[in-house]
RNA sequence: UGGGCUGUAGCCAAGCGGUAAGGCAACGGACUUUGACUCCGUCAUCCCGUGGGUUCGAAUCCCGCCAGCCCAGCCA
């Protein structure tokens, strides 16, 4: 592979800039104590029950990253404790994505699913010391006894004898009750501010098919339980989650704490992404999809890790994003501009030129020969010399895209209007002569003569010419399908104010173009390949590509210096 | 109302007692055979959520207040 893999790896060499995380890593080295003569191992936990989106790419970009930047491991692990949603479906998707961004686990791929037998051990031993009972509270019932903000739980199983609970645990296992019917929870401190800690359930009875484990088990740890239990197994230092597991912490050390696990990983949390006007929820993207707003998972406008790679988004750029974006707490909502950036840079390195009309409208050549075609040489790239150049044709006829004429010009416009000169990028200098325009005033065709001392788009008499525009062979050109994407939704948070976030979608973030002209070159590209169209944005093949149909996806446009009054 | 967390520019974000980095966006300008790229410049001059306090000195330490986010799943 190619080059991309080459640029991420030297990419990798660099180290994560530091943030609040690293300092605690730093004072835990320091401090020594329970990290002594360890190296620093985090883990990306991902439960697989849908696809990764960007906001995953924070994580494992934090998660491999901490560990690469202290030369430690990363370890990948499918956090499937519960049955309900998760599918190989998802696992398999989880590895691609996390591969293609270019991070690697090595052999360091688990399953929580895989420690069960050491969680139910774990749990035996919490019962054994008394710190846990079983339950048969149901579900409602448990709900009514939890009290609120200022009055305590009351839990009557709380003080039952602990050869009774290992009795009724090893039953519960053993599928002697309902789903539901009992639980098993840790006794902690039914009057604690903070919920987690009024005795939480941590094993439940759910007879559903494990994706793994097939029917093997009938009662599931809740994550509560598990997590800290699944880090400890591997040996984790540092458990790094977001934000809304902060108040999880204090159980998350109480099992540490309170069961004869291996190790004592610390969990440190940190702000998810937010990118305005998209969402980021599992649940809405899932309702983007199954309701039919968007044509999949991996609809190029959808921020998931699948459809951005679609659009054309590359690993680097939206590591360049994760990183430059930063670590903190603070719940922040990054501008979709910043990604766009972020892909621009990229691409404006590496992606090949082009010409290709999206919105095409006839140029004709009034004074060029009937039947002459001549070739020109175009830079695939004008700032980089050793990408070298390609060979394009001209005759009489080509295409022009439509905006790039007026019949009245405003003010500031530089291209093409009756009595305005204008490059044709590397062929010639014309001069608009008119138009014609159908009965509905269309402009359908466009008029000029050509100066044949320009050849090449040259002006050997000096002469200043403004406008330079991209045009292609009327007569030796590709025809495709342009796909131009916007913004999936029309307000910045889509899911604030009091309406339902469906109803800020943008009816027109999706734009067909079914009849664009592509220079000859574009003909042979293939899917993965990314081109600047020249004036217009970088555009890339696909996957719904073929030999008979050329498909390209607009990935972003080209920033727009022209300011229309 | 209880618990936890967070407030530095339009958006991110450094800053860790010595007088507010950087990026994006925006706005000027130079260059230009892409109105791109690149380059130069402007963008917190008592406002670092706010009011007090400590100090020679506070965005940094202390106290109060305000605002926002998370938590009462047998989800993760």
């Amino acid at each position: 592979m190619s080059d991309d893999k080459k640029i991420l790896n030297e990419e990798s060499s660099e180290v994560m800039s530091s943030n609040f995380i690293h300092d605690f890593i730093d004072e835990d080295i320091a401090t020594g104590g329970r990290y002594e003569g360890k190296k620093v191992h985090t883990r990306f936990p991902p439960e697989p029950n849908g696809y990764l989106h960007i906001g995953h790419a924070k994580a494992i970009c934090i998660d491999f990253g901490t560990a690469e930047k202290y030369g430690g491991l990363c370890n990948l692990r499918m956090d499937d404790t519960n049955p309900t949603k998760e599918d190989v479906e998802y696992v398999e998707a989880i590895q691609e994505d996390i591969k293609w961004l270019g991070f690697d686990w090595d052999d360091r791929f688990y399953y929580a699913s895989d420690y069960f037998e050491d969680m139910y051990k774990f749990a035996l031993e919490l019962i054994e010391k008394g710190l846990a009972y079983v339950c048969e509270l149901n579900a409602e019932q448990m709900r009514e006894y939890r009290g609120d903000l200022t009055t305590p739980a009351k839990s009557p199983f709380r003080d039952r004898p602990i050869e009774e609970s290992l009795d009724l645990f090893k039953r519960m296992r053993a599928g002697e009750f309902e789903d539901g019917s009992m639980t098993l929870r840790a006794k902690i401190d039914l009057a604690s501010g903070n919920f987690n800690m009024r005795d939480p359930v941590i094993y439940r009875i759910n007879r559903l098919p494990h994706h793994r484990q097939g029917t093997k088990w009938c009662i599931y740890p809740m994550y509560d339980f598990a997590h800290p239990i699944e880090d400890a197994m591997e040996g984790i230092t540092h458990s790094l989650c977001s934000l809304e597991f902060e108040d999880h912490r204090p159980l998350y050390d109480w099992v540490i704490n309170n069961v004869s696990v291996p190790a004592k990983p610390r969990q440190i949390e940190f702000a998810r992404l937010g990118i305005n006007n998209t969402v980021m929820s599992k649940r809405k993207l899932r309702a983007l999809v199954e309701e039919g707003f968007v044509r999949g998972w991996d609809d190029p406008r959808m921020p998931t890790l699948c459809g951005l790679r679609r659009r054309g988004y590359t690993p680097r750029s939206i590591r360049n994003f994760t990183e430059r974006n930063g670590v903190s707490k603070v719940n922040s909502i990054v501008e979709y501009a910043f990604l766009e950036h972020c892909l621009r840079e990229d691409l404006n390195e590496t992606a090949q030129r082009a010409m290709a009309v999206v919105h095409p409208v006839k140029l004709i050549i009034e004074n060029y020969p009937e039947n002459l075609t001549e070739e020109f040489e175009v830079e695939n790239n004008p700032n980089r010399a050793e990408d070298g150049n390609r060979t394009i044709t001209f005759s009489k006829e080509c295409y022009i895209e439509a905006d790039d004429f007026m019949e009245e010009p405003i003010k500031g416009y530089q291209r093409l209007y009756p009595g305005n000169e204008v490059r044709l990028k590397s062929a010639y200098i014309v001069k608009c002569t008119g138009c014609k325009k159908d009965d509905a005033g269309n402009v359908v065709e466009v008029y000029a003569t050509y100066d044949p001392d320009t050849k090449g788009g040259n002006t050997p008499d000096g002469r200043k010419v403004r406008g330079t525009i991209h045009w292609v062979d009327a007569n030796n050109c590709e025809n495709a399908e342009v796909r131009l994407y916007s913004n999936l939704f029309t307000v910045a948070d889509p899911d604030s104010g009091d309406k339902n976030f469906l109803d800020y979608l943008n009816p027109d973030s999706l734009e067909v173009v079914e009849n664009a002209k592509l220079e000859k070159s574009l003909g042979k590209a293939k899917l993965g390949d990314s081109f600047q169209f020249m004036r217009l944005g970088y555009f890339c093949v696909d996957k719904d590509s073929s030999s008979e149909k050329l498909i390209f996806n607009r990935s972003v446009s080209l920033k727009d210096g022209f300011k229309k009054k």
